[in-house]
DNA sequence: AAATTGTTTAAAACTACGTTTAAAACAAAA
DNA sequence: TTTTGTTTTAAACGTAGTTTTAAACAATTT
């Protein structure tokens, strides 16, 4: 007989939603298996641990997040609309799911030194192709020259950081949740013009 | 009798370094008992509960690092020049300890709801007279009129957010620790030509 | 010197959590 | 009907955060 998928996925959301919005270390597994509707046994079942779930999620959403992103970055765009898309994309998806950098922040430094064993989060950075598509635009004179990886991180701090400081941006500037995604969405347009500017070539 | 200073000193700095290190959560009050080389009960004599301790630690450290950097946004400076003292001297302070934007990051997810309570929070934005400095080199046709909120939160995120994803970028780029804090120190360059840049009128 | 006051220790108790186990009940498939 | 996989109930283990009690200790005050 198969196994329940439904039952192992209903442990799987409860405690993706828990850990996103309370963070792994404050939910207890007895408060997701009540959430899921299910026994605590059940827990030990599916999954060996509460870390052992964890990574599950884990990967699952850094994967499921990270995809299309990778995608823009090894395709033929010309730079500039790479950065265009790229930002567009990254910023609409976290939106959607705005605790998303938060989560992973708090992961990276919880994991801090054993850092190289998690695959997933390789993928959350700049890619080969990205890295050379830079170098190869600076050789050519199409723009300044640029260290890559000093563009990248330009690039995600200006896309993620706000995400992770929402609620003292919200407080700051007496947001509403509604006037904060303007103030995302008005950076979809910023945060290209800035890179793009940065990369030109000056007289 | 004076209570021993030196004890409740203890205490404190012991669990400073285990919170920055592993997190708050992942930090066992025994565990900074005996880092402290002290009782048990003796933390509950001096701090009341854990999360007491917590929040004494956390305002101190916001407080000891936001000083300086509001002194500056608060300064008569030119706005170029304050842009690039504010990096600077940011930068130089993460330098000195790079977990502390990991730290405050995770403690804003923590409390999301309860923000507005912790006051500390509020002096790690930008002050009045920075806004209303943008606002008017805008109006007088200096700089290109300009969101403060928008510039400020670029400012802060080109600033933090490397320090946050420092193990994937020392991974990425195989950086020693020298290495990082080379690129780290190249951004107190990069960082004002970006934000200055983008304040330039075009024609 | 004795009493007072503040500090520290040792020991234990309480509740909650992560984990694991045991035994039984249940349901679909062979 | 037996087998196999799933689910429940119940309990146990060690550790954690917290709190309490009682005693010991040290400096000050009387």
């Amino acid at each position: 007989m198969a196994r329940s998928r439904n039952t192992e996925q209903k442990i799987f959301d409860a405690a993706t939603e828990l850990f996103l919005e309370k963070g792994v270390d404050r939910t207890s597994v007895r408060e997701i298996a009540a959430k899921a509707g299910i026994n605590l046994a059940l827990m030990n079942y599916y999954f060996r641990s509460k870390e052992n779930l964890f990574s599950a999620i884990f990967s699952s959403l850094v994967k499921k997040n990270s995809e299309e992103l990778i995608h823009i970055l090894d395709s033929d765009l010309k730079l500039e609309e790479k950065i265009r898309q790229y930002v567009n994309v990254y910023i609409d998806m976290l939106s959607e799911n705005p605790l998303l950098v938060s989560f992973v922040m708090a992961i990276l430094h919880r994991s801090r030194e054993r850092i190289t064993e998690m695959k997933a989060v390789s993928s959350l950075y700049a890619t080969e192709k990205f890295t050379q598509q830079v170098l190869e635009e600076g050789k050519k004179g199409n723009i300044r020259r640029t260290d890559p990886s000093q563009l990248f991180v330009d690039m995600l701090s200006l896309i993620a950081f706000p995400f992770a400081i929402k609620m003292l941006i919200r407080d700051k500037n007496n947001f509403t949740d509604k006037e904060f995604r303007e103030f995302i969405q008005e950076r979809k347009k910023r945060i290209p013009e800035m890179l793009i500017d940065s990369l030109r070539l000056k007289s």
